[in-house]
DNA sequence: CTGAAGACCTGCCTGC
DNA sequence: TGCAGGCAGGTCTTCA
């Protein structure tokens, strides 16, 4: 399901139905999903009081203080793969067709994981130290802040014969730019996905700095993409598969010329793009 | 170090 | 209708 703009739109939705929901009790339903499932009796009584996201990933920040007394507080993190979802329903609510997790609230609420690939994972860590698990400690910035910007991916760029699209999906490189945005944000900069990347003039460079953030801001905007699967936790579909220039179109007319939209494999995923707009 | 390929797992669509 | 094959948004590991 998710590139970034998917994850950051399913944070703003948990974000407003969950903040400040106490946990009464967490169900898991298998040992693991890619890894193992974390041990989630620490968060018992404690209650949620931020969601953030960091690159792909889901951090639920919980307060450390319960009934029980004071404890380190803790911060769950998830990461929903490729086919991960989340959804709020009421506790009576049976389980839907691969629903892996349950965490029951106070307020007769429950979240639900469903994930039918289980290409998803979670962890528990201290809220003060989360960023220096192995998950996050080698990530690149965050696409939408200022330290992405032109003189970070010259950097990455620099000698490097591998294909840019492969780079800018790197999240050593930048984070949150999947398959999709990556080849929507190439259409967009007018860059071939196949181009050495580091045979790109800093001038390009820059314009695909710029046209990556707008594709990105834009598919959060609109609720994220509807491609497959993605639903908002609400249930709602995303609407940005309608704005794709490039994405799932081969064989169809460019939206900018009159050449068709080609499709090559590239380090195993599917690229799209219009040989006239983009070199 | 770099870059390519395979691995994880299930569902859905296509074509025979 | 049944079934094989290809494909799917992400990451991690292995290999040359």
């Amino acid at each position: 399901m998710p590139e970034l703009p998917e994850v950051e739109v399913v944070r703003t939705g948990l974000a407003s139905l969950l903040l400040g929901r106490k946990v009464q009790s967490v169900t898991a339903f298998r040992a693991d999903l890619r890894y193992p499932l974390p041990d989630f009796s620490p968060l018992f009584e404690q209650k949620i009081h931020a969601i953030r996201r960091r690159s792909k990933y889901l951090l639920f920040d919980f307060t450390g203080d319960t009934e029980r007394g004071e404890f380190e507080a803790q911060t769950l993190v998830w990461h929903l793969g490729m086919t991960g979802q989340f959804h709020v329903l009421p506790k009576a609510t049976s389980a839907g067709a691969h629903e892996h997790v349950r965490f029951d609230f106070d307020d007769g609420s429950s979240l639900r994981y469903r994930d039918a690939r289980r290409f998803g994972y979670a962890g528990l860590m201290a809220t003060n130290d989360w960023e220096k698990h192995a998950w996050f400690k080698r990530l690149g910035p965050e696409p939408l802040f200022d330290e992405f910007d032109v003189a970070c991916l010259l950097a990455h760029c620099h000698g490097r014969k591998a294909p840019i699209k492969t780079l800018i999906m790197d999240a050593h490189v930048v984070v949150g730019v999947g398959n999709i945005y990556a080849a929507e944000s190439l259409f967009l900069a007018g860059i071939h996905p196949a181009r050495a990347a580091g045979r790109i003039s800093k001038q390009r460079l820059q314009a695909l700095v710029d046209a990556i953030k707008v594709t990105l801001a834009a598919a959060i905007q609109a609720g994220g993409s509807s491609i497959s699967d993605f639903v908002q936790v609400d249930g709602k579909p995303g609407y940005f598969a309608h704005n794709f220039h490039v994405y799932g179109r081969e064989g169809e007319d460019c939206t900018h010329c009159d050449a068709k939209i080609r499709r090559i494999i590239q380090a195993g995923r599917s690229s799209f793009y219009c040989p006239m707009c983009q070199h």
